[in-house]
DNA sequence: CAAACTGGTGTAATCGATTACATTTATATC
DNA sequence: GATATAAATGTAATCGATTACACCAGTTTG
């Protein structure tokens, strides 16, 4: 017992060891350390020189009970698999980590016990501020995340009638874009493979589908709405779905909510014989690696990923070093369409080409 | 100033507020949430009652402090974005947090200087255990994380000469059986697509592809072996390389050292005009969600990355409850050769095939 | 030469929980 | 009814750092 102790609990050197070998007092250790420069040249070397002997390293929890800090911010992820939000990660990850911040990932894969542990976690102090990736604010049965009155920040998914800052891309702007694209290269017959209802991403492009159709003054057909929740899986059952219908009553276009699922639409309408983009153009939405990856490259909104990341964090570390925490300040990051091969004017026999002009 | 420390400091509930409330005293209270059994019924339901009045939770730096522990793990990661990893940290996740375990993700990006910082933290007394899915043993200039005596597992790339444990998949074997599959459908002509040459896995791979080439007596043609660095773009590239041969020189068959590399040279070979599989064969490394999106699927060493994870994990969880440190217990997982839809025999005019009987 | 500073250092309180040990109270035993 | 035993609770030390305040020596200033 005494053994498994002592092993255990690994000895490290601590600051009163520090001052002993130095002479001096925890004082000075600690000053010697904080604020080099206010004390003797002297001192300092003789302090310094017992750090390196004992390998002394400051106790964090010590110093977060006595400073109530932790250095770590909590990050809420809806899937780390998902490549889209991993990229975002890296830019959070690379402005937190250089201004010394820890990151805890809390990836809430649907799961609403993980989402309660993780809202008990920050009310208890473990973080000194959150960043949320996810379209809503995080509960626990008998918690709310906002009662832990910490610093919050929230990315990408717009979260309404919040009063925390939100950096994101104008959605509604880009997705009318996009098929603004595909308009002008002639398309009147265009779908939409949505993403799951309740999502607030999944409103806004669909919205700005809409909008754009409306320009166009072309009638919205119900029936070119095919359901989807943003997966790979959804993808594939609506290239199914596609190749179901009368080759005569298929869309020629088609726009997509996201990338995974436009790529696995592509894949199962080629596999069925379907040229892309000669019998079906098709744009995407996000920018992930893939979509240059795939065959033929997807034509798609790309978002400014790492900067969507790294703005957010440099926002709340704003936030959590001034404490200004009423002021409520928005960022929206440009994203644009980029032209690949999977969007060409409609065949000939179908379709009315109005501005055959525009070759990207 | 008074202002501003009071509203950056908000004021939490404290044990003592709960005890005081509940009419006992705090040992009471953290024993009743400790262990409730050993409290009578009445000043449980006091005591839980004064906790939820008044929303306490408990400092965890203070409990730290006290416990010596952290509760929370480290776990180093070359690069988040890469969807191989990613599957793996799910795996991770899901045992970890379920344990009550908090992530802290290293994402090592190749810089030294973050790693230094991510092995003073550990040193630091930051983490209870460290998770590696890198190929070396972290280092900062002056320690090493060894010098931490913080339980360590290795995870994905095995670390030679190290007595922690190390789970990881038959690299060599599994390499040998991707490579016989090509032998088996008849090809003679088999290149490589390597990783980088320090990598461990990418020597691993290498030998596996020797052994099937030996064992098939087929020679070695060090022309056919392509370099590579595990990423898309030098796939892309070697797939230059191969279109840059005369037709009759080229390969009928190529393994390349992960998925990444295998994809993007079939798409910069077929973008050319040769057909996968009839004009070659490829089988990758990893198994990867996108070997089976793109065209055609990729025939792949499918690794199980999430079980590789969460044993990993779990391996580390009982290294820090048990405190069996020098315990070294290395696991192998199973990987297996997923037949898809980029392999076949060679064209009839080339190669020999000698086993046409097996077909998949 | 005394008074007023100033720069460097030390003493001790403090952060908020856990827990060994002491103490009280209730119950069983002879 | 006295004593041993068990159960429940309280008191206070402890974890390791930070920092307000006290103190002292040396320098300036009038």
């Amino acid at each position: 017992m005494a053994k498994r102790t002592r092993a255990l609990h690994r000895k490290t050197a601590k600051i009163a060891d520090v001052a002993e070998l130095a002479g001096v007092s925890v004082a000075t250790v600690s000053r010697t350390l904080a604020r080099p420069e206010v004390v003797t040249e002297e001192t300092r070397t003789r302090v310094l020189a017992a750090v390196r002997d004992t390998g002394y390293t400051p106790n964090i929890s010590a110093r977060n009970l006595r400073v109530r800090k932790t250095m770590v911010v909590l990050v809420a992820v809806p899937d780390i698999a998902n490549p889209f939000f991993a990229e975002v990660l890296q830019g959070i990850d690379d402005t937190l980590s250089t201004a010394g911040y820890g990151l805890i990932i809390a990836n809430l894969a649907g799961s609403p016990e993980k989402e309660a542990r993780y809202v008990d976690l920050v009310c208890a102090g473990q973080a000194d501020g959150v960043l949320l990736l996810c379209g809503h604010v995080m509960r626990s049965p008998d918690r709310d995340l906002r009662e832990a009155r910490v610093p919050l920040v929230a990315a990408c998914e717009y979260i309404p009638r919040e009063s925390f800052p939100q950096v994101t891309i104008d959605n509604v702007g880009t997705a009318r874009e996009a098929v603004q694209h595909l308009i002008e290269l002639g398309h009147t017959s265009i779908a939409y493979l949505s993403g799951p209802k309740s999502n607030i991403l999944e409103q806004q492009r669909l919205e700005g589908y809409r909008q754009a159709l409306r320009e166009a003054a072309i009638a919205a057909d119900a029936g070119l709405i095919l359901p989807g929740d943003f997966t790979f899986r959804t993808g594939v059952e609506a290239g199914r779905a596609l190749l179901a219908l009368e080759p005569l009553a298929r869309p020629t276009a088609l726009f997509a909510a996201n990338d995974e699922m436009a790529i696995g639409l592509i894949k199962t309408v080629h596999a069925a014989g379907l040229q892309i983009p000669d019998d079906l153009s098709v744009v995407g939405f996000d920018g992930i690696a893939y979509a240059d990856y795939c065959e033929p490259t997807l034509t798609t909104i790309v978002q400014p990923r790492r900067d969507l990341g790294a703005t957010a964090a440099a926002e709340l570390i704003a936030l959590m070093t001034t404490d200004k925490l009423g002021l409520r300040k928005d960022i929206t990051l440009p994203a644009r369409l980029m032209l690949r091969d999977s969007t060409r004017p409609p065949p000939k026999s179908r379709g009315h080409s109005r501005s055959r002009t525009r070759s990207g």
